[in-house]
DNA sequence: GACATAGATTAGGCTCACCTAATTCAATTG
DNA sequence: CAATTGAATTAGGTGAGCCTAATCTATGTC
């Protein structure tokens, strides 16, 4: 399985609401997207074949290594990008939107770029403080 | 006519290719874009009614006021945010190719931020040299 | 133990943005 | 002027990612 926006969106949702609840249910990421039960539980079985979500358990979703670790550098991104933009001014929700949709179309080597600059510029504005 | 993704890619290559050609024909958009002919000639009905494309006149395609103008704002978000990134140290290829697809994505308010701040940014290197 | 309710799945359908194959149309050449 | 070639369009089709309606399953309540 080629990992799209929207599978990334999925084990990004996961693994989002993970860190707050400790059972996350399908229909938990239906309502946190905004799609309907149907969409989800066939993502959940597209996710389960490509192991990125382990095999139904009885107790939740839950990731497998590989989908923790793409969900985690998705996530990643969403904070990274959102920290760059806010730094340059933009609103709160603005910079989470497009960090949002940006993050999934951005190569590695411009976000590690992004993410070197905006780290050294958060040194920098440390220090003056 | 929402503008999406797509359209605005149709656009910014008639604009662009226009830049380079006197006569640019749904074919010179086909072959710049990799897509098949009847793909671009579903697309150049739908930018007409949309009011972006002039009627065909014969001469090749044009855009209209409002196409340029769209295209235009595209085509300048592709080269600020290439700039951007290149300025991060980012590969020319890599560079274009990210700005291409972040293009579309990216608030106006994200992109006058990012745009503010690289020019600041040339300034002070510019000033160097 | 029957019933209501919440969650999950199945079946079937829709739109979008692409495709190929076939056709039409116009200009160019033998 | 008939034949070829290149461009444009029409017709029909595909896969991705969503949807609703209906059904299945488990859980909690009287």
């Amino acid at each position: 399985m080629i990992i799209h926006e929207a599978a990334e969106m999925y084990l990004e949702s996961i693994y989002v609401l993970s860190l707050h609840q400790d059972l996350v249910r399908p229909v938990d990421v239906a309502r946190e997207m905004g799609y309907s039960k149907p969409t989800v539980s066939e993502w959940m079985a597209k996710l389960r074949d490509a192991k990125l979500v382990e095999p139904d358990t009885g107790t939740g979703l839950h990731l497998t290594e590989a989908g923790t670790s793409l969900a985690r550098s998705v996530y990643e991104r969403h904070v990274v990008l959102s920290g760059v933009f806010e730094s340059l001014g933009v609103s709160p929700q603005t910079a989470a939107d497009d960090a949002c949709r940006v993050e999934h179309y951005i190569s590695d080597e411009t976000f590690e770029a992004l993410k070197k600059h905006w780290q050294s510029n958060k040194k920098s504005i440390d220090a003056e403080n």
